[in-house]
DNA sequence: CTCTCCCT
């Protein structure tokens, strides 16, 4: 049992960790938490010699975590934080010239790296909570890596990770210095069965349990502020003290959280996954976990992210569990059961896996890197995607057509913010609309100030925004309102412009949109047929839709913020629109661009040729195309039999027979240069074979009536027809004088001749085509054409079967002959004698 | 009743 004044584990292994530091450019340390990896092992390293008096910089993934980090670090040299220690995030840096040990966020780290490359003056560089493998500290990683390659051989890299996975040191390469954690035994109790209902109500009960069972304070997981709120709301009368805590709270909520209660009651701390690391809430004895965590989905189709609210993964519920063995042993409730947990997902992808990459490519076009997947990833960003977010960057003219960064993608770096938004921001003010852009770009990025049910349209935003900054009302959420003035002003700074705080013009905030997301402008289905108020189609050809009653809802076109691709009709794969401005059908129409269209339509069956203007899949106005070229006819004609396949066309019988004869001598004769008509190969070369014979065809009907038979034969060039009568004649004569259909297979088995029995009088042997190597299989039939006998030997059909099938034949057609010496006997069309 | 986390 660990003891709190004992020594931290992590000494233990310091001098193995300064040994390999000093032989390695990268090391991994892994430490589970507790073993004092973030807030002694630092202080030890900043005195080694190797480090000659640079600086160590330290990322940590949340501006929480770098601030309470360096809080405590500071403290453990008994300084206040931006002396030795500081830290530096977004909005706010405690640094002094006398930090040595800087404390920072990822996206600082990449901002810095960019600006120096050679981190001058830094000697070592430490990636604490690398197990959560954010895309900014892969990003790091690599970038960091790529450093030490090229300019600076004695920087040193220490990746430290709070699970144990000896995947990771084999993959980079590294020695790897393992700690024990220092944690109390903690309990895990998980339910007899799996609940069903809202988490937040088996939470609430559980929390409730644990108040009149167990000892210390309670933190409880849920996957969102929407459940926090409904737990809290039952937690009300408990007696305990019930906080929140989640990302969105002001730093002095998220502090009240993190505190022991001055009045000393017990403490019911509700929260996301934000407490699943990093943050220590003294006092916690037990832990509630829901099971369930939320995360953002990207949809590289629509290129549209959405909620998810997914089930825990197993690396993040021992986090969670954890959490109750910092200071004294603790429980965990889990609220699944035992036997689901081995069928939880073991953790979450790296996010470079999933994210969309548009910053980072952009980060690393401008890095030198217009090849992401290049360098020295421990998983590499998927190929699919980074093109995605290279064609999104090269509309917003960030990127030019070699991937390479271009001066305004420099320009938009220069904003920390989403490349769309940072475009946004650019682009507007070069439009005269910098105070706007900078109010909306803010908004953008915030969670929406307005309550639910206040409908869609951004006007309303901005609106509650400047009344507040110009205390013309307290409209919207406080807190939030603060956060985007925060970024608005960070913003204006950047574009040099002053704030606006007069009524917003609704139009053009649409057209400012409209520069961050050209593919979420939106025309109303109304004006579409079979359309419906409120619906409407984006230029990226997805259909979204208002809530039901929304003022926007009348707009002729909109130009969409937010949306969530999935969230208002699953069915149909309609999104639900969040966030909106109203657009002018000139800004649409400003944007859009006349070109020929030449499409099937599988709804009517016609080829649809016309000239269209348009935005994306929005057609603002169509004229009929005339003097159609036959190359795009043909190929859209194409394209629809290959959609709906090749039973678009008729095969006439002289046409499936060719195609038969010909797939025959393909089998029998492999070495010889007999053109493929199989299906697949037609629909393969439909340009060539069909194209021809197309001529003014444009309907379902026109195709169906097209007569194929010359342009198949048109695939069979000189000596091939003549070859092929000889080797695979559509018709044989028998005895009687009559030419006789064969039926030939494209499998290439022997052609089917049915004949009646009694026409084959006086033939000895099986005919047989292809140059006499292949006897056909002789259906033979009864006066009446009924089947009799199938054979592939006449002659003895003569001689055995024929004197059976004769005793039958007789009984039912005595007016027939039935000689006794078929093979010498004059063949018979009918009753009547003919020949001698 | 979408909103885990992050940005010179």
């Amino acid at each position: 049992m660990p003891a709190a004044s004992s020594p931290l584990p992590i000494a233990e292994v310091i001098p193995a960790l300064r040994a390999a530091l000093a032989a390695h450019p990268l090391v991994v340390v892994q430490a589970p938490p507790g073993a004092g990896k973030s807030t002694a092992l630092p202080l030890d390293l900043l005195q080694e010699d190797w480090l000659a008096g640079q600086s160590v910089i330290m990322l940590q993934p949340r501006r929480v975590a770098a601030r309470a980090v360096a809080s405590r670090l500071a403290e453990g040299l008994g300084e206040a934080v931006g002396e030795t220690v500081g830290y530096r995030v977004r909005f706010e840096s405690r640094v002094s010239a006398q930090t040595r040990l800087e404390v920072v966020t990822e996206g600082i780290l990449t901002r810095r790296l960019q600006r120096d490359p050679e981190l001058a003056g830094v000697g070592l560089v430490i990636l604490d909570e690398f197990h959560e493998r954010s895309l900014n500290a892969d990003l790091a990683l690599a970038l960091l890596r790529e450093v030490q390659g090229a300019l600076r051989e004695d920087l040193r890299v220490l990746v430290m990770s709070a699970t144990l996975d000896p995947d990771l040191p084999v993959r980079l390469g590294a020695p790897l210095v393992e700690s024990a954690g220092r944690a109390y035994p903690v309990e895990v109790r998980y339910l007899p069965t799996d609940p069903v209902g809202r988490v937040e109500d088996a939470v609430a009960r559980k929390v409730r349990q644990a108040l009149a069972e167990d000892e210390g304070d309670i933190l409880a997981f849920l996957p969102g502020v929407r459940e926090i709120r409904g737990a809290a709301a039952q937690l009300t009368d408990s007696g305990a003290l019930v906080l929140p805590l989640y990302g969105d709270l002001s730093v002095k909520e998220q502090r009240r959280a993190l505190l022991p209660d001055p009045a000393g009651r017990r403490k019911v701390v509700l929260a996301t996954s934000i407490a699943e690391t990093s943050l220590t809430i003294d006092g916690v004895r037990v832990v509630v976990d829901g099971g369930q965590s939320r995360t953002q989905a990207f949809d590289p189709a629509t290129g549209l992210t959405r909620m998810v609210t997914g089930r825990v993964t197993r690396d993040s519920a021992t986090q969670r569990a954890g959490r109750a063995g910092r200071t004294a042993p603790g429980v965990a409730y889990r609220l699944w059961s035992e036997r689901t947990q081995p069928l939880l997902p073991p953790a979450r992808p790296p996010e470079v896996l999933e994210a969309d990459l548009a910053p980072l490519v952009l980060e690393l076009a401008a890095w030198g890197a217009p090849d992401p997947t290049a360098l020295a990833w421990l998983d590499a960003p998927p190929a699919p995607r980074v093109d995605t977010a290279r064609l999104l960057l090269r509309g917003l003219n960030a990127l030019d057509d070699t991937g390479r960064v271009t001066p305004e993608g420099q320009r938009l770096l220069e904003f920390p913010t989403h490349p769309r938004l940072a475009h946004l921001l650019t682009g507007g003010a070069q439009a005269g609309l910098g105070p706007l852009a900078a109010d909306l770009a803010a908004l953008l990025e915030e969670r929406d100030p307005l309550p639910p049910g206040s409908g869609a349209d951004l006007t309303e935003r901005v609106a509650a925004l400047r009344d507040g900054r110009a205390g013309r009302g307290d409209r919207g959420d406080a807190a939030v309102l603060e956060r985007v003035e925060r970024l608005s002003r960070q913003w204006r700074g950047l574009l040099g412009v002053r704030p606006d705080n007069a009524e917003p013009d609704a139009y053009a905030l649409g057209e400012l949109i409209a520069l961050a997301y050209p593919e979420r402008l939106a025309l109303a289905r109304e004006v579409l047929p079979g359309g419906a108020r409120g619906r409407f189609l984006l230029a990226g050809g997805q259909g979204v839709a208002l809530p039901e009653g929304d003022a926007l809802a009348g707009a002729p076109a909109l130009a969409v913020a937010h949306l969530d691709a999935r969230a208002l009709n699953p069915q149909n794969a309609e999104g639900r629109i969040y966030l909106a401005a109203p657009l002018a059908l000139s800004t649409l129409d400003a944007r859009a661009g006349w070109a020929e269209a030449v499409r099937w339509d599988a709804r009517t069956g016609t080829l649809l040729a016309q000239r269209e203007r348009r935005v994306g899949a929005l057609i603002l106005e169509t004229r009929p195309l005339k003097d159609l070229p036959a190359e795009l006819r043909v190929a859209a004609l194409a394209g629809a039999i290959r959609a709906e396949g090749l039973h678009l066309l008729t095969f006439s019988r002289e046409a499936e027979a060719l195609r038969a004869r010909v797939q025959s001598l393909r089998h029998w004769h492999p070495e010889a240069d007999w053109p493929d008509l199989s299906d697949a190969a037609l629909l393969d070369t439909l340009e060539g074979w069909l194209g021809p014979v197309l001529g003014t065809a444009r309907t379902r009907d026109d195709l169906g009536r097209l007569n194929l038979l010359p342009a198949l034969e048109a695939l069979l060039p000189w000596p091939l027809p003549q070859q092929l009568g000889d080797l695979a004649p559509t018709h044989l004569t028998v005895p009687t004088g009559n030419r006789i259909r064969l039926e030939y297979r494209a499998d290439g088995s022997p052609p089917i001749l049915a004949v009646k029995l009694q026409e084959l009088f006086g033939l000895e042997q099986t005919p047989a085509v292809n140059g006499g190597r292949t006897p056909v299989l002789l259906h033979l039939l009864s006066p009446a054409g009924r089947p009799v006998q199938v054979t592939q030997d006449l002659r003895s059909f003569w001689n055995s079967s024929y004197f059976e099938v004769r005793k039958d034949l007789r009984g039912r057609y005595p007016k027939h002959p039935w000689p006794d010496d078929p093979w010498t006997h004059a063949p018979m069309k009918g009753t009547k004698r003919r020949g001698v």
